[in-house]
RNA sequence: GUGGGUGUAGCUCAGUUGGUUAGAGCGCCAGGUUGUGGUCCUGGAGGUCGCGGGUUCAAAUCCCGCCACUCACCCCA
């Protein structure tokens, strides 16, 4: 359509505006987002988790190794480079990253459990569709240092609290346990042992699953395979007396909470680094991407990662894009863009040098002010108040600077009175706090 | 990697069996008001009709190719 530059396939601009983009789907404003990051710092704040910030970019063989060589996330979609003999990643997901800070800061120094979160873009190469991009926004927490079954379920607790305090409601939470993971290689043997004789009747990826990740196969929506799967061994199984154990009181604590949970055999996630306990929590009727957040424990993501002593870990990361799709399907109202307090609007050269200054020191005490740039006509700057939604504009032309008292409109009732310059700070502070009350 | 859909103004879209100057609404700018917004009236700016080729006296419209975007499968947040 035009010559210049547009946003990377599978990115999105966040504009003051909301926009419809061209596959139908609502890009919340900066207004919105803000909002968002602003109730889920809050709540994970009140639940006494402490913010981590790292790097988008991370080394290539902390992901490889961290999120595992077989997902299809190291297999194919990530953003990789070489520069200078050292590789490079956009980093996928954050869990890794954290756990990376953790043991590089020693952050277990600081004594007790560590409870972390963090909020940023992640980066995968896939097809982007709805719900999902190439450049999108995780939020998440990591509890590092607990084995209790208390952690996976203030985990949960968290998430749902997050979710509660957006305005989502009628979110499906599913569970599941993996156990550990030698009980859960016995159960992969037996489970390729079962499936290796219909290997013929597996579809090519599941067949190429069967060798590199069996436990995906689980997941298939092909019909006869999941008939095949129907008498293949359970991996409930396989689950030794200690996890299972740990999965019931982990239950016991969710519904202490009054936390509905619906149990799912069949939930595997798909990163290799889940131990134990796993979660997804769904939002019915988004369509293709209805997964909002997932989650679970990592017991052994530190020694993977090179620790030489354990630091079992449970934690979740939730999609901030799915949110939105959420939010936006359950109709939640949420703010608009700040509007100014007062639009001042200048006639004539003097008074735009008076208009320039003065709205600088009603700024510095505290005002949202809005002035012209532009050396418009009056119409043209009553038209941008009204635009911009202010409450108030303040006229100054020879006449107030004469008198040197400003001409204050209220915009609504069309009202306008005289205020003395050196009341001005004072009189529009009175009239927008009494406007914002609500 | 595999399928489907869509490309006309800033946005939402119309455009007849191909027909000459490509339109509407909204938005934007200006005027009606030599110092006053929202409603109303008038005017204006803004388009390589995604790109390239072909058919034709004539293509936004028909044909071919390409590109972009998008939805879905897979998988994930």
């Amino acid at each position: 359509m035009s010559t210049t530059f547009q946003n990377i396939r599978g990115t999105f601009d966040i504009l003051p505006d909301a926009y419809t983009d061209d596959g139908g789907t609502r890009i919340a404003s900066s207004a919105e987002w803000r909002h968002v990051e602003a109730t889920v710092r809050d709540v994970l704040c009140r639940y006494n988790f402490e913010e981590i910030r790292t790097p988008a970019l991370e080394p290539t063989e902390l992901v490889a190794r961290g999120v595992g060589e077989s997902t299809d996330i190291v297999q194919k979609e990530m953003f990789a480079f070489e520069r200078s003999g050292t590789q490079y990643v956009l980093r996928p997901e954050i869990t890794a990253p954290v756990v990376r800070s953790f043991l590089q800061h020693h952050l277990d120094q600081r004594g007790g459990v560590q409870k972390l979160f963090y909020l940023g873009p992640c980066f995968r190469a896939e097809k982007p569709q709805k719900g999902r991009y190439r450049q999108f926004h995780q939020f998440g927490i990591e509890i590092m240092g607990a084995d209790k079954p208390r952690a996976d379920a203030e985990t949960i607790a968290v998430l749902m609290a997050v979710c509660d305090a957006l305005g989502l409601t009628d979110l499906k939470l599913r569970l599941n346990t993996l156990g550990t993971p030698e009980r859960r290689a016995e159960y992969v043997e037996a489970l390729q042992d079962y499936l290796a004789p219909h290997a013929d009747e597996l579809s090519e990826t599941s067949q190429r699953r069967l060798e590199r990740n069996p436990l995906r196969i689980l997941d298939t929506k092909v019909e006869h395979e999941q008939e095949i799967l129907r008498d293949a061994p359970k991996l409930m199984d396989f689950v030794g007396e200690e996890s299972l154990a740990h999965y019931d009181e982990v239950k016991e604590h969710l519904d202490g909470l009054r936390i509905e949970y619906e149990e799912d055999p069949q939930l595997v996630r798909g990163l290799d680094y889940y131990t134990e306990t796993t979660f997804e929590l769904e939002s019915p009727g988004l369509g293709a991407q209805s997964a909002l957040a997932g989650g679970g424990r990592y017991d052994r993501l530190a020694e993977v990662l090179g620790s030489d002593e354990p630091f079992p870990a449970v934690g979740f990361a939730a999609g901030m894009e799915r949110l939105f799709l959420a939010l936006d399907a359950a109709d939640v109202d949420r703010p608009g863009t700040p509007t100014p307090d007062v639009f001042i609007a200048a006639l004539g050269e003097e008074a735009e040098r008076w208009v320039f200054r003065t709205t600088q020191s009603l700024r510095d005490a505290g005002l949202h002010v809005a002035h012209d740039l532009m050396g418009r006509s009056l119409k043209a700057q009553m038209k941008e108040a009204n635009r911009q939604n202010a409450p108030y504009a303040m006229i100054i032309g020879s006449n107030e600077l004469e008198a040197e008292a400003a001409t204050v409109k209220e915009m609504e009732s069309g009202e306008q009175q005289e205020v003395d310059f050196d009341e001005l700070a004072e009189y529009l502070a009175r009239r927008v706090d009494g406007t914002e009350a609500g």
